[in-house]
DNA sequence: CTGCTTGCAAAGGCTTTGCAGAACA
DNA sequence: TGTTCTGCAAAGCCTTTGCAAGCAG
């Protein structure tokens, strides 16, 4: 999978791919999360965004973690009841959360199995399954 | 699998079993979400509580609601990003959920496999396994 | 009595929105 | 020039917390 996007080009094509339109705001977001697979969620983005000085307001990165979750270039993570996480890998995998730590860790796909699902309620179509093994620090 | 309390003295049972003092307002909340399986909201709940006459406070029942959900009386299900599910169903099930709707939809824990996890993260323990199934309306 | 509970109101944390100015085509 | 985007501040929502009064054992 092709996710490793880091030149300004190269995260622009992306973006346009996604039919984006690439603005500055939105490469520089898109550099930082695809820069690698990560979990990362919006006051994270907007710290990295601004390391050195501030570029993109609070609204912008909200906005835009939004559009790309709609777009289908970040995957939303609804795990932690306090905030959402953005997932830079969009491939099918699944993930570890340490509910002590808040951190996340990815499940490869082939280390889960999951068979037929039953019979989906009339008129809906799924959309994507996640699986989430919580962890607490042993005792 | 005995999760069909009613009776008042059902569920004051059920609650000094999960070392919960049964004190008026916690029976009453108990009441509602014990009467089945069920996924209710925060605000679900306080409203059903209150149907005739206020009796509970919001603060007593997000509180209660948090000391069931650590008690292992009910499940806390974060699975929208606005609001907290609590599962009156604590045996191993799955889920439904339709985005658009809201709607949340068991699904029975024989109809997906989870095998053999990978190696937990050091010095972790699993707390509990959760699969989401997305759906959205079907266009 | 002593400690646990409740309830009110206020605070908190994350996210969205309204709207004016800026950027883009 | 018309549309889209950005940023600031304010608003919104769900949830938690501080604290005084109430209740239970």
């Amino acid at each position: 999978m092709m996710n490793e996007a880091r030149s300004k080009s190269e995260v622009i094509d992306v973006l346009r791919k996604h039919r984006i339109s690439p603005t500055q705001q939105r490469v520089e977001i898109a550099q930082i999360l695809l820069a690698k697979h990560q979990h990362l969620s919006a006051e994270q983005v907007l710290a990295q965004v601004n390391v050195e000085r501030a570029k993109v307001s609070k609204a912008t990165v909200y906005n835009t973690l939004g559009l790309f979750a709609r777009k289908g270039l970040v995957r939303e993570l609804v795990i932690d009841p306090t905030k959402i996480f953005y997932d830079s890998n969009t491939d099918s995998h699944h993930h570890f959360y340490n509910v002590d730590t808040g951190e996340l860790v990815d499940i490869s796909k082939d280390n889960i199995s999951v068979g037929e699902l039953p019979t989906l309620p009339l008129g809906t179509a799924a959309d994507g399954i996640e699986v989430v093994v919580r962890l607490r620090q042993a005792s």
